[in-house]
DNA sequence: TGACAGACTTAGGTTCGTCTAATATAATTA
DNA sequence: TAATTATATTAGACGAACCTAAGTCTGTCA
């Protein structure tokens, strides 16, 4: 059985931890590699030759440390994988951060692509069949509190139909509600409805998978609109307002 | 950071082998094992001499391989932790075996014990919220094979209302209907009620958490129903026809 | 500008899990 | 029972990922 994906488990967590520290103090040093992982310092040094020669850092003694662009790619994924998988334990196992985010990190490198996008559908499932959504973990809360005692159901169950015959009403009456991208808020969901971008952004889009029927969240906006950080399929991205404005999203 | 589990992931699948190995034909052989692990006969030689050194099997060199009690209990458990995983990503992220056994083969490794347990309970929560169960994950499937497109959720929402309804109208009729739990048959489901098993297997059950509350399914009933297979919280277990009997259900 | 402290690398060693080649033992079969 | 075949072990080596101890580089500051 070769191994899922195309670096070690460690490298994994070096590429991931070298792509946040440059995120965050532009430049990354050997020092605060080692701190983080908590190895030595030789530790580092050998990685980042092992790393340097697969090409995904730039990288000779002394020198400062930089991505590839294939390094980059690399890290970005690492960091995908960790974040789905995290969220789903906090989020949809209501497990506590810290854990999460140590089971996350050892899970990371073993998640098949297959699996991870199930894990995306099922979280976006979970958010939008109205059977579901945060009720409903909220009730699978209680049953993990109180020894498999279910909480109410019935009620919860009437509250959705109505919401959703509310909600149906509503729509009779309007047309489907759609929206540019650039025009929703932080926290905001929606479902793509059509994709109209072009040059890098627009390649990369089409590559990601991002087409008509996509889940995305607006997970922050820049003053004056640009950039906006979105999520789409586990991915973080940040697009140019007028990329943003490209896109037509259904909120929900 | 220290390893979650008591020996390596390489070891722990050495243990899981040996411990089907001999559950299948009695005698585990290197041969064997050689062959389900895909490495090289030298390679068991080590492996077994260094969980012998462990104390978790009896070996020395041409003899025959048995597990120790501490090596079955290992065994077991990383057992349980694979079928837990496999079993969520088949019955609920709906992927294919292959793929699920692939990738529960290199989690179970890394998955912490309490993330297993949410793991159990979100699978029982499944079965028993009647917000969610079969219906509810085949539109997951829906979702995921139509590129996002929700299934028609209200029609569902409101059956399974009316199915709740129902239940609710007999069960005001009837007292709680429960049952001895060698009365049930594979398949069957229930929740205890009351456990009153004495010896070995009644302090195992208590060890394992199993007291009111918990999630039973009864996997098989050899002929004369002795002994009774069962799985509780993952686990899967034999119990004698008197000790099952000792167990009060309430059939779910 | 030159010393020096802190950061980084080199040298060299350990453990783990694997391998191939050679050897020893056990089982089968003539 | 002797020869042959199948199995298992020993010997020795390798790469990955870590470590400690000992040197080397560099930016800072007197
Ligand atoms: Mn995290
Ligand atoms: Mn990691
Ligand atoms: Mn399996
Ligand atoms: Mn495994």
């Amino acid at each position: 059985m070769t191994s899922t994906y195309a670096v070690s488990e460690s490298m994994e967590d070096y590429l991931k931890t070298i792509f946040k520290v440059i995120n965050k103090q532009h430049v990354a040093r050997p020092k605060d590699i080692a701190k983080i992982l908590k190895v030595s310092a030789p530790s580092v040094t050998g990685a980042l030759r092992s790393l340097a020669e697969k090409e995904f850092i730039h990288y000779s003694p002394y020198d400062l440390i930089t991505l590839t662009q294939k390094g980059e790619n690399a890290a970005k994924d690492v960091i995908r994988r960790h974040d789905v998988l995290q969220n789903f334990f906090e989020k949809v196992l209501l497990v506590e951060q810290k854990e999460a985010d140590e089971v996350a990190c050892r899970m990371e490198h073993v998640v098949s692509p297959n699996i991870m996008d199930r894990f995306i559908s099922f979280i976006e499932f979970l958010e939008i069949c109205p059977r579901a959504g945060e009720k409903w973990i909220s009730g699978f809360g209680y049953y993990c509190d109180h020894d498999g005692k279910l909480d109410n159901c019935e009620k919860c169950i009437e509250l959705t139909l109505e919401n959703l015959r509310e909600k149906k009403r509503k729509g009779g009456n309007e047309a489907m509600v759609v929206k540019k991208l650039n025009e929703l808020e932080p926290g905001n969901k929606g479902r793509v409805v059509k994709v109209a971008v072009s040059g890098e952004t627009g390649r990369r889009l089409v590559e990601m998978g991002v087409t008509a029927g996509t889940m995305v969240e607006i997970e922050k906006v820049a003053p004056f609109g640009d950039p906006i950080d979105i999520k789409v399929k586990g991915y973080h991205l940040s697009l140019r307002k007028e990329e943003a404005a490209g896109i037509t999203i259904e909120p929900v």
